[in-house]
DNA sequence: CGGCGCAACTTATGATCAAAAATTGGGGAC
DNA sequence: GTCCCCAATTTTTGATCATAAGTTGCGCCG
């Protein structure tokens, strides 16, 4: 090993700390850290191959985000999800999304809701190959794409760092169900944005949103 | 000069990137850069009497949260609000604030109503005078009180989050409106918080809200 | 008006010092 | 004699700095 600074992630061009943070933002999200575990600034370094200025400050960035956790004797770890957590991202994403999707809606062309039911196609084939990593992968880019469309960059960023939160928690709890049983509400919404119609929209984002925190929550 | 990291708040035992933290919090905080204003890592060295790394962690935690805004040629400012930027942070605004006051309102206690009314108290104080910086600070503290009461960590991240990008142009705002004339239903709050109703306390913080960047709005 | 050069700033490294955590060994209790 | 707990030591990791190298932008000269 000791290759550079991340297996698919590394652009040149980019300087060192953002390709940090963009790996360790994967590794995150898709759960190669599991809650709980420490992360070292010396173990980034040597894992990605990088200096331990842009290591500390991708940690930084991912810390005030909420991704990471600074425990008070200088130690950061994964955060572990409550039960309280949970539900009060439940709420905070019910709050946003939807709102979200709506403005989406009222936004999206023909060609953006093609792209996103490829991704949801995907997303399906992953499913039925019980990939999970894949699983993980694109329903993250289907959200994140679809947030995009409503080009409300608060509001995006905002949703971006809550699913850094649950995100390692969502990687265990595939890991224990596997990838059936999950919640795919995207069928609807994609025919809403076709159609147009926010309001519809919003039903499916909520939907889909609420049986995922609910896998969630139910694996404690 | 040249004394340490900052003004008032140099706390001795804090690492010295969380003292630079706090410190650059607060300058954007209060208005101490306007928006547009570069930001350089160099000109914090000296102005804090700290080094580059710390410097440059608390600002990677600044942008993260939106506080500062990384220009694609590694260059650093104070964000400018659009009026969609506005309008945006205002429905965020909306989405979240009412909820925590909601919170607040359920948990709150004699003692936590006291604390509230005396830090209005202060506000009031501070518009009597004419006092900028001490308006911004007490309305702050007011709102960083109310949503502490709410015991959402999330929420409350966020919200505060939101406040650091509007910070810097409620200065400007009130640099040319003066003190008067700025909103100030924390009474009504103060009032449904002992009486501990929820929903009128959410409608007075949605009101409190909505006039503010209002006011933030118009002075474009 | 275009290109060159200077100056300011950023990025990144590696060394150094300090603080925690992990480990190990000794002493006492049963 | 064995086991457990505490304390000193070792080791790992974090924080910070000084400095080298690389960019960028701007202004000046042709």
């Amino acid at each position: 090993m000791a290759e550079n600074v991340a297996e698919v992630t590394s652009q040149a061009g980019l300087p060192a700390h953002e390709q940090v943070y963009r790996s360790l933002r994967e590794v995150v999200l898709f759960g190669a850290l599991t809650p709980g575990e420490p992360v070292t600034i010396q173990g980034l370094v040597e894992r990605l191959g990088a200096g331990m200025t842009p290591v500390r400050e991708a940690i930084r960035r991912l810390t005030a985000e909420g991704a990471l956790q600074a425990m008070g004797n200088r130690r950061i770890q994964v955060p572990v999800l409550t039960a309280a957590l949970v539900e009060e991202l439940t709420e905070v994403r019910l709050a946003l999304e939807p709102r979200l999707a709506m403005r989406a809606a009222d936004r999206a062309n023909a060609e953006d809701v093609a792209r996103l039911a490829a991704i949801d196609a995907q997303l399906d084939q992953a499913i039925q190959r019980g990939d999970i990593e894949g699983y993980l992968r694109e329903n993250h880019r289907f959200h994140a794409c679809l947030n995009e469309m409503a080009e409300a960059p608060i509001m995006t960023a905002l949703a971006d760092s809550l699913w850094l939160r649950f995100g390692p928690s969502l990687r265990v709890v595939c890991g224990q169900v596997g990838t059936r049983h999950l919640p795919d509400c995207h069928k609807d919404l994609v025919r809403a944005l076709a159609a147009g119609d926010g309001a519809m929209a919003a039903r499916a984002i909520e939907e889909d949103l609420a049986q995922g925190m609910d896998v969630v929550l139910s694996s404690l």
